[in-house]
DNA sequence: CTGTTAGCGCCTTCAC
DNA sequence: GTGAAGGCGCTAACAG
């Protein structure tokens, strides 16, 4: 009935030895003689015994235990990212704390702070929408908690990060829509100071430019991503004279909420408006009717990648740290075509 | 330049305190004047100090961790999951450590491992596919870790879990597509001695009888859940004389694989053949033709219950955790009805 | 009110 | 080859 797991001291004691030579036997130090190795590591594995890496971190300061913060587990992107995180992760030993940031700034903040209490080593995370105050952040330097951040990053340059080209992406949306033949391309927005908003729509205007198309500004519409709001910004562009021929919308779910709206609207999807999105869920190859195209961002291998950085910078020495240099990861994002019954 | 995180120790030099002195402060502990513990606090807060974790942890033996081992993060069931353990653990000041078995049982003994290494006070398990021997989690009772499987758990009785009724799913299942006049009904099944799989074919088998339906033998078909196989089972059901009118799926991933496969044959999908399905995939809410009903689980709500008994199960005496009483908790799924422009 | 001591489990000198 | 001692950061029991 004894419940405790057991310590090398128990086994020390079943042998009649010191704990630390029970210890140098389980790590095959050199100076114990084999016979004894020998006894220690039968005792051990009778009891099932593992160290206990509490402890161990105590000693080390290391915890072998990575933070993840991200603003929802639930969609699409994340899961995938978190999923390239915790392989890569796992595959060397690390384990994965994670927690969702629900696109709320103070969540955000107990996070970290929770993180930081428990000593992670290193840190990934993609930043909650709304996030301007980056204090929080901060704090982990002093710390020296190494972080990457993946997706969503904020825009200071001495912090490491894996993103990915959205400006590229969206040039690529364009392009693509207008080699179709459209002109009257619409833009549904996500907030406005958002980095990764920005990058879309400096992509959008670069290539308006290079394919001499007139920026209008009536169609660029903006969505706070709920779904109403979506539609809303929808019904406008609906309700130009001249409206779009094309869709682009700042990820997948706001252009099925967009798409959706359309349909109501007795709008054929992608016949009278073509619609093109970023994020490029999944399930898009089971749908009859997914938009034209979307920007796949590649989250699994962002995950993988930000853990790969965050490991390499775990292994630099603590003190080379803090000066950086500071990588900044950049991939480059695929315009997937979805090809239907047409 | 300083870059260790300050100690209890650090804090006490400075002001000429002890370091329980400090320890008690910190912890308003009455015995101290309150101009100690506002001293105390000043300088903490200062150097912006934070508990050291894994030092309390070692002392108390409580992490206030839990783990999480679920076969594919990237599911939209058990990312909806995790979300609810997250929100339900982080607002009672645990975290979540995660780990993905990949329906893999050697990943998932390796993962047991880590957590239990890693010493989390509580784990929550849905178990992969294919695990039959369950000796790693015997060695769990041992460390005397609770444990509560959701979704998937082994079938002794001495063991904690919050799982779905699936049988009353297939139930509502069968009854639905009878209402709507269907008598030739298949059922797409998962693997065959998983408790999941077989709980559905009792409802099937139970329904049928209720209904005054014979069963025929050739409307059930097997997948192992990938899409070849799934294609494969469709196929089979395709090329019999008097094919079924109606399909229910093992789940909406093998929903979509067998639409994708008749719609490719020319079937009009819930017009020449109707689908049902099992998880209900929240995007379906998006597609032209999902499954004409799917039967839902409630996976955040599976994640959350299933933390809560866990937190309550940590709540009591270590000694009286191991005889029981084991609560299983099933909860009632609900059969979602998708209507459409129809 | 506050300081001292001891110990959580492990590893790492230093000593024999 | 092996043992003893000290310490990682913190708290709890025992002294004052």
């Amino acid at each position: 009935m004894k419940k405790r797991a057991p310590t090398i001291k128990e086994i020390a004691k079943m042998l009649n030895l010191s704990a630390s030579t029970v210890s140098r036997a389980l790590h095959d130090s050199r100076n114990i003689s084999p016979a004894t190795i020998k006894r220690v590591k039968e005792v051990a594995a009778e009891l099932e015994y593992e160290p206990n890496q509490t402890a161990m971190f105590l000693q080390s300061g290391k915890t072998l235990t990575l933070g993840v913060i991200l603003p929802h587990l639930t969609e699409a992107f994340f899961s995938q990212a978190i999923s390239g995180i915790e392989d890569f992760a796992s595959e060397h030993n690390y384990n994965v704390l994670m927690g969702q940031s629900h696109d709320d700034t103070n969540r955000e903040k107990k996070i970290v702070e929770a993180m930081k209490n428990h000593r992670v080593d290193g840190l990934l995370i993609s930043i909650a929408k709304n996030t301007k105050d980056f204090s929080h952040f901060e704090a982990l330097r002093k710390y020296d908690i190494p972080v990457v951040f993946f997706d969503c990053a904020p825009e200071t340059s001495d912090i490491h990060s894996v993103t990915c080209k959205l400006e590229a992406g969206m040039n690529e949306a364009v392009e693509f829509l207008s080699k179709k033949g459209h002109t009257r391309i619409a833009y549904i927005s996500g907030p406005r100071d958002l980095l990764a908003n920005r990058e879309r729509m400096a992509g959008y205007h670069s290539s308006l430019k290079l394919l001499n198309i007139a920026f209008n500004p009536q169609y660029v519409v903006h969505s706070d991503l709920s779904k109403e709001s979506t539609h809303y910004a929808m019904q406008n562009l609906l309700s130009l004279k001249a409206g779009p021929t094309a869709v682009i919308a700042f990820n997948d779910y706001v252009a099925l909420d967009a798409m959706q709206y359309a349909s109501k609207m007795n709008i054929r999807i992608n016949k009278d408006i073509s619609f093109v999105s970023f994020s490029n869920l999944p399930v898009y190859n089971y749908m009859e009717n997914p938009p034209l195209a979307s920007v796949e961002q590649f989250p699994y291998r962002q995950g993988q990648r930000a853990t790969e950085l965050l490991l390499e910078i775990l292994n630099t020495v603590k003190g080379e740290r803090a000066q950086g240099p500071f990588q900044k990861i950049i991939l480059e994002p695929r315009l997937f075509i979805h090809t239907r019954f047409s």
